[in-house]
DNA sequence: GTCTATAGGGCGATAGAC
DNA sequence: GTCTATCGCCCTATAGAC
């Protein structure tokens, strides 16, 4: 037997979830969490830079996959090489649903996680569009598609949290996609 | 004469400007910033819900401004009825442009406050997506408008202040517009 | 305006894996 | 021996309570 218990990581994270659920996220200290998890304040600090962080565990997994949707995309146009990214990952969403819709409830509701949720997606926004300069995409036309291609994983999201999706993450990327291409059809520029 | 000097709330934004250029946000405390302003910590703190919210003073007259620019628009398109926020708001951009730049360069390379940047960019997404569906607009294209001109506006902001449009803020938002246009025509649905 | 709890960093000690 | 994960104690600044 070892010295500890294996997956110290996964125990923190669902200790903070619960916690932050239970009682919010201000009145839980990283010592509550911690303790719940069976391990000291310290070693919650070294595994996580802030109090936040810890709801945000594997966002380095979900940017691999963000990168392999770039690189697997054909020679398609930018809008549609920016959203392949967002169809790659879609799928640990799904794998992870229940986890997925209450680790969303407990960020929408607390500025703080809000706020470091935003930065988590600005910068998939950052990884998308320097993937793209990287391929050859213009740099103008890889930041637009990189931001509103973010904007439309976004918005269909929250739609496939509140249930409105039912058929799935990638079908409300899609749906998303199409209302998108259609304001900007009506769109005049001057 | 009376008993305090005026404008408090400048002299503290100027300090913490100040500061933040030559020591770095990390290694300026509350109480570097409220000693260089002639206040004491607590009113610092008084005036600023946190360290971060020194740097976004102001953020009301920019949503009212944005507000505005939707009420001004006419029966257009829902893509430029959100732009069309942006376009008003731009003055006071341009009015302050040497405060501006300063700024967004201390903004830019520091996380904590680059996150707090991203959330006050995300809040005015969402007053220009309330206003919208106020005025009759469908929610979804509301929302998707909302958050792509919010991405013109951030895109066209950077070159702005990069120097690379010269011309005018209003001119990069057309431009960055222009761009999402024709990124959109490319894309096919599938 | 004063007091205090919490966040979060620094550092050395400890105990296993190899 | 090295490397890595943990602990424990000390510290300061933030930010909320009173």
């Amino acid at each position: 037997m070892s010295r500890w218990e294996p997956d110290a990581t996964g125990r923190m994270v669902a200790a903070a979830l619960d916690l932050y659920e239970t009682r919010g996220y201000e009145s839980t200290t990283a010592t509550d969490i911690a303790i719940r998890a069976g391990v000291t304040e310290r070693t919650f600090f070294r595994h996580f830079s802030d109090k936040r962080e810890v709801l945000f565990a594997g966002s380095s997994d979900l940017e691999n996959l963000i990168l392999q949707g770039i690189a697997d995309a054909g020679d398609v146009p930018a809008l549609d090489m920016a959203l392949n990214a967002y169809r790659t990952a879609a799928p640990i969403f799904e794998t992870t649903r229940d986890f997925i819709v209450r680790r969303a409830r407990v960020v929408l509701d607390n500025p703080n996680l809000r706020e470091r949720e935003l930065l988590k997606m600005h910068s998939l926004a950052v990884v998308i569009r320097n993937a793209m300069i990287d391929r050859g995409v213009p740099p103008t036309a890889s930041a637009v598609a990189a931001e509103c291609a973010t904007s439309v994983f976004t918005i269909a999201f929250e739609k496939w949290i509140d249930g409105a999706e039912s058929e799935g993450l990638i079908l409300a990327i899609e749906s998303v996609a199409r209302e998108l291409k259609s304001i900007a059809d009506e769109f005049q520029v001057e």
